[in-house]
DNA sequence: AAAATAATTTAGGTTTGCCAAAATTATGAT
DNA sequence: ATCATAATTTTGGCAAACCTAAATTATTTT
């Protein structure tokens, strides 16, 4: 049997593993809110449960059962905020961490009728792609809002962080997933960017570039 | 804080209260599926948060508290229930489980919000009442099929048990929530009872009638 | 290359929830 | 009323998951 703690583990080695790189206790003890200590505990656990490959002082890798349990766990993270946001209506900014605790829930058969009363979304309300039930993940070609070009036309296709205060001032700027942004203006000074949205004209920091995910109109 | 497991004590206390009657050790453990030992243990755990009060070798009772929390539980168990087979479409036989699950999760808006999504249900799939927010319980006249007389017309309100086998007997006999059942004969040996469903003729074992709750036509 | 610093692991300890075995208390039979 | 049995509690111990502080290893600076 595995844990919600150890899927826990594991689902944040997968978010924080880049291409083909190690993940560090450090970072690690960072993205789950505990010690480096605790992490070095549970990182033992899982190498001897073969979730994880570990290499003293150098971090870990998943393995290849790992990283399925990982993805089961993202997606039905993912299924369950668009059931949140979808069928119960509730905002995009306070479904992550009721589907923290969803996520955890044990049934196969729930997560299928689940996905099918949904319509097989490929999509959560962040924008982040759902994978289906082996584990496959849509890809998207897409650029961070802070590397477009002046000028450029593009779409919001998915935002970086769940942090709820950023995504209520992303409402409040009338800023959705989907929207249809055009870079006026990038400043020199602290890159931050001038854009229009259609009806009016907002300035996003820098930061708040470096969260937005943006694509090609279809 | 409340774990699940405290969570779970306190919704068996509920259920095997009557009356005002005191709940033993041993049945909660039994309810429960653990030891005597361990049920002392979190006895004195839970009497210290004073939810339950515990006289020594006299069993516990609710308190106010405790059964607040109680009929939480119970009410979003049911809820998911509804959830499980209304919405998603799953057998009443195998909603038990997840809603085991299910019924720990924290939010009281993710509650309120299932509980307007699905139509504000007063019952769930085996007939049992579902507390409203204030924990206020709908009462009905019911009794028992095996204290039914012969002659008798009436309705299956309620079941007295999730277990699977037992729930996929009467789908198998076509009995459900609201099946009207005629008392044909009572067999004075055993105690089976001969019923007729309308379309045709079952005999229920004296077992299988403790389980079954029968209401007057409305 | 050695020293200083940073990252990681280990050691030792806590809490929660569980259990078996032993001790205690209540209950039913004679 | 006493004894036997049943129910309950206590004792001592285990595993999971966490923590702080100390020890170890890696990396960076000088």
């Amino acid at each position: 049997m595995i844990t919600a703690s150890e899927e826990n583990y594991l689902k944040s080695v997968f978010k924080l593993s880049e291409k083909d790189k190690s993940v560090s206790t450090n970072d690690l003890a960072q993205s789950l809110g505990t010690t480096p200590a605790s992490v070095s505990d549970m990182v033992k656990k899982l190498s001897e449960k073969k979730l994880l490959a570990h290499q003293p002082y150098k971090g870990v890798k998943l393995t290849q059962a790992g990283k399925k349990i990982a993805l089961d766990i993202v997606r039905k993270h993912r299924l369950w905020e668009v059931f949140l946001t979808q069928t119960l209506e509730m905002k995009w900014d306070s479904v992550h961490e009721i589907a923290e605790q969803l996520e955890h829930i044990q049934s196969q058969d729930l997560i299928r009728k689940l996905d099918a009363f949904l319509g097989y979304p490929r999509f959560d309300p962040h924008g982040d792609p759902i994978p289906d039930e082996n584990g496959k993940i849509e890809e998207r070609k897409t650029i961070l809002l802070g590397e477009a070009k002046k000028g450029a036309v593009l779409l919001l296709a998915g935002v970086l962080t769940d942090n709820s205060d950023f995504l209520q001032y992303l409402d409040q700027q009338q800023v959705r997933i989907g929207s249809r942004l055009t870079v006026l203006e990038i400043l020199p000074f602290d890159k931050s960017v001038s854009l229009s949205t259609g009806k009016k004209q907002i300035t996003f920091s820098a930061l708040v570039c470096q969260q937005l995910l943006m694509m090609e109109e279809v």
